[in-house]
DNA sequence: ACCGCTGTGACACGACCATGACATTCCGCG
DNA sequence: CGCGGAATGTCATGGTCGTGTCACAGCGGT
């Protein structure tokens, strides 16, 4: 849905709210620090910014982001204090949010400001199955979050198996529809391919969740 | 400061945050129902909405709005449950404070959220995009605010690139969209230019952080 | 005529992929 | 219950393809 810079030096907390964020559909980036936030600005959509940080504090972070452009920032913090919240806005920050926070809440909060500073032009091509983020405009495989770097074949097999989920391909009308070539003998080609998906967007390959095995007929894409 | 629209059915909540705001230096106009709300919008910048609300309720008179134009909306109620906060926040509200309320913190949020939607009015043809900025009107691309200088060819490529951040465009539809003659055999026309694109606006072109290659597909504006 | 832009080809290098041999699992049948 | 064959998983490797990079020549404009 949308990228979002998490900037949080709890580990636990930094984790869990990639987790829950990623499971909405965003593509999280998660840093532990003012300095590596404020490096990776430019692949952000929105900020979530801790206060409490090593190193150059929440607070200045936030000032270098408004400097930086008009990035929206929604701050996270322990301290719910009156003095804070209004410090924090002052600051510059679009949202004060307090910690916890029920992780819906924040992207509740996401979505509220995104909405105010997004463009129109929404990205919606991005599929989700499961932990699986698979974006057909960028191209770009995701897993939890974490980027997936999928070979060109095994990319265009990818696609054209979760463009029928549920549907069992035979390796003959993959040979035709991912490498255009259509009669090959029998050939461990297909199979190769697969393995090789398998063994970088499954987390267990031997025990295929997202590819699967119909003996006799071919492969098959989704959980079911 | 700016023209806010007060729906508050409490009397004594209702006259406290109007004086409190007035001395903030808002115009404030304050309404104890939805109907009286609705009828106001027009002299509005900015609505502070009560959700419990005698006739028709906080969310019905917060979709109307929503309806109505995009009048930013900040919810302000006595119910902080999570439930209420994300069911207000996708009703289509900017901002949701839980009463009571400093009035100062109050006020901190209403300029949080003016700061965005009084933004759109500066709306022109200028992108950001990390550190290199894109002007469509003038034709200006400039990097860390040193002026790049493109030839047209090279600037219409970034520019067709750019008009589709994120989507990986081929060599196919480039020859098409850039260059205006569909077939080339096979050419390495596209890729010299986006090489020579890369020399002048990427830090590091060996590793181009704006136009990404996506082998076997073709190339990717935009940091993912 | 100069100069910058643009298209083209040659070359290098790395990544990827087809292939085949071998291991493993699955399934039916005795 | 075990066996055998077939289907599939697994792996290493050399060849091939895609891309980066560069130099150069045509061309058009100042």
């Amino acid at each position: 849905m949308s990228r979002v810079l998490l900037i949080e030096d709890d580990q636990g907390v930094r984790d869990g709210l990639r987790l829950a964020l990623t499971r909405q559909g965003h593509a999280v980036r998660a840093v532990e620090s003012g300095e590596q936030g404020l490096a990776e600005l430019a692949d952000a959509d929105v900020v979530v910014l801790d206060l409490m940080l090593p190193g150059i504090d929440g607070f200045e972070v936030c000032r270098r982001i408004r400097a930086a452009g008009n990035l929206p920032i929604i701050m996270l913090t322990a301290r719910g204090d009156d003095m804070d919240v209004v410090a924090g806005l002052e600051a510059g920050a679009d949202d004060y949010v307090v910690k916890p926070v029920q992780p819906r809440v924040l992207e509740a909060r996401i979505r509220a400001v995104l909405r105010r500073t997004d463009e129109p032009a929404q990205r919606t091509d991005v599929e989700q199955y499961g932990d699986l983020t698979l974006d057909r405009a960028s191209l770009v495989v995701s897993r939890n979050g974490e980027q997936v770097g999928l070979a060109p074949t095994e990319l265009r097999l990818l696609l054209e198996l979760s463009s029928a989920p549920g549907r069992v391909l035979s390796r003959q009308q993959l040979l035709e529809s991912v490498w255009e070539h259509g009669y090959l003998g029998d050939s461990r080609l297909v199979d190769a391919c697969v393995q090789r998906v398998r063994s970088k967007i499954e987390a267990d390959p031997a025990r295929p969740h997202y590819i699967q095995t119909v003996r006799g007929f071919g492969y098959r894409f989704g959980p079911l």
